[in-house]
DNA sequence: CGATAACGCTACAGTATTAGTAGCGATATT
DNA sequence: AATATCGCTACTAATACTGTAGCGTTATCG
């Protein structure tokens, strides 16, 4: 799958609006769940692996690669971590922690 | 693939979190790219197919159904449109339009 | 009424992506 | 020299997604 890099044709879209390589990048598996875990701390290989427990080796890999080029990882001697730009786009989501009680609670409501 | 429903478990997380299987949903393909379209207006199924270029049906109805299910979409007799959870949602995600452009900008910079 | 068209959606085969497991080559520690 | 950990690769099996055809239903029009 090649990298969804803005400007380019991605998924989605033939137009290469960034918004839809980001979208493209962000519906892969794992790619929000790995910059979320990175922003707890960074992390090696390994630690990242066991944070997101069901990830394999290879696709772990495969993603960092994606999250390297694209600038919001970086591999630093102390391990993988966000870049600026990384926690950029880390602040714009981090709402959704918050929201996702929420929107638990109310699906919870609905059930009674 | 079992819907990611807040409170059981997901993909990378026994817990049940709801964050977790918030990003489990979020990270399948063009689950994101549903809502960020159906805030552009309601659609039919149809039209809906159309906006994502290259989603094929089956999948649509798929992620439909999940979107429904986590009452994020419902179905009108005006077609697919979000719920008030799901303006929510979106609202929350909406400033990745204007990051992604900054993201795009930096990335082009760099190759310089 | 019969024909045509559009709707939401399903079926199914082919392809692409992800999971799961084993282990390599490199570096550090004992 | 033996052991341990690191980042990461290789490979197969399982699963998710695409692409195409078309079903059953409802609406429109002559």
């Amino acid at each position: 799958m090649p990298i969804p890099m803005p400007g380019e044709q991605v998924r989605g879209s033939k137009t290469g609006k960034p918004i839809m390589a980001l979208l493209d990048l962000l519906g892969r598996t794992w790619a929000l769940g790995i910059v979320w875990q990175l922003n707890q701390g960074s992390a090696t290989f390994r630690e990242l692996q066991q944070r997101c427990e069901q990830i394999s080796p290879s696709l772990l890999n495969t993603r960092l690669k994606e999250l390297k080029v694209l600038q919001l990882v970086e591999l630093t001697p102390s391990g993988y971590q966000l870049t600026q730009t990384g926690h950029g786009l880390f602040s714009i989501v981090s709402p959704l922690g918050e929201w996702s009680l929420l929107w638990a609670n109310q699906i919870k409501k609905d059930k009674v």
